[in-house]
DNA sequence: AACCTTAATTAAACATCGTTTAATTATCAA
DNA sequence: TTGATAATTAAACGATGTTTAATTAAGGTT
């Protein structure tokens, strides 16, 4: 068969998305193939040939699409002080990763092959991400210097987005289910009663 | 042919985990494979089944190789105070995830099909590690108690190892190459300062 | 209506993959 | 010397990502 025009290419596109998104929750990265996921939508895997580059294309709109629901799970908080604003961002970040395990682990676990660089789309998400860390963490300390609060943000975050990864692989050995907002709460309340008593001296011990 | 007997059962073994890290180094995981590592050491894809009960078995003798090799380059530093073994040992651990960067990459960004629990002989590794934090700890901080005290290791070496996983993908943005040591040095400053001033109260919020 | 161009879709092919199987053959004990 | 054992291989199987040529429907032009 040929030329059905049953989708325009954006819904191909889109079904397809969802398709994988589905095989992905269901079976894990390798149950992702392309003929999987033609077959779903009712297609060949050489129709997706049309609409993606190869998979590793279909993999990066997927950790595109899963970062801008990251992002709209990272709730506001305005009415609260800059320290419960920062525990309750990282508290978000910790439970969208455990409720989205399969597709988290995409975004941050998969090694692509062939473009092994960052689509620019999903580098400007990440970076918006820190800016709002930086905020937060200047407001908490405003005699920290500009290259401080960039090293703190990205202390912070990568201390953040460690324990996600710890724990999505149970590799903290817990007990509890729910013990790693407990560690969530040690590392940020530690690290902003640390970072807001700092003077300003740079430190760069070497070791 | 057959029964060469040139090597015995744990010579081949070792052979192919050394052909399969030299791959693994030059080209990547998706450059590991049965028969390119039987072919490098002058055997056939079959006869590494007859070693090993799958690839994700290969995978898992590299990984404990790995963590040997992690475990004896976190240097004791025992005349130092606490606070710069601590801060040394994090600093062992980035530097050695840079050194190593497709190694390491294995042992915590690789996902096993068959096999999805760790083996045991990792696991205890990975828990020494935790209680060598635990114990630095707890000089940093008598008042804290025990679960403080988990909790907190746990806490600063999910950011430690968060650091590690952004810096190898480059998700950090940094601008030089050494400044994730610095970041590391703002991490575990900053969360020591609160570590030690942190008095005995339970800091169970929720958000 | 008939024709032609265009583009979507498919089936088939290709190389590779992990793994299993049967066949081969070297080694060792009797 | 024979026979059992065990190592090694070649070949097969199903599955993979991707490319290719062939098909055929749709849309515009006469």
């Amino acid at each position: 068969m040929a030329r059905r025009n049953d989708h325009s290419r954006d819904e191909i596109k889109a079904l397809a998305l969802d398709a994988a998104e589905a095989l992905l929750i269901e079976e894990g990265v390798a149950g992702v193939s392309a003929r999987k996921v033609a077959t779903r939508i009712g297609y060949t895997a050489g129709s997706l040939y049309q609409v993606f580059a190869n998979l590793d294309d279909l993999y990066w709109q997927i950790n595109l699409r899963t970062l801008k629901r990251l992002n709209s799970a990272l709730l506001p908080r305005q009415s609260l002080g800059a320290a419960e604003q920062l525990a309750g961002l990282a508290s978000d970040y910790v439970t969208f990763a455990k409720q989205h395990r399969a597709l988290w682990s995409l975004l941050f676990e998969h090694r692509s092959a062939s473009s092994c660089s960052m689509p620019e789309a999903l580098s400007q998400q990440i970076e918006q991400l820190f800016q709002e860390i930086e905020v937060l963490l200047a407001r908490l300390n405003p005699r920290a210097d500009s290259e401080q609060v960039r090293c703190a943000a990205r202390a912070v975050w990568g201390g953040v987005h460690g324990v996600a990864v710890l724990t999505l692989r149970d590799k903290l050995f817990l007990q509890q289910t729910t013990a790693e907002q407990a560690i969530l709460a040690s590392l940020i309340e530690n690290f902003i009663n640390g970072w807001q008593q700092e003077s300003g001296h740079a430190s760069t011990a070497a070791y």
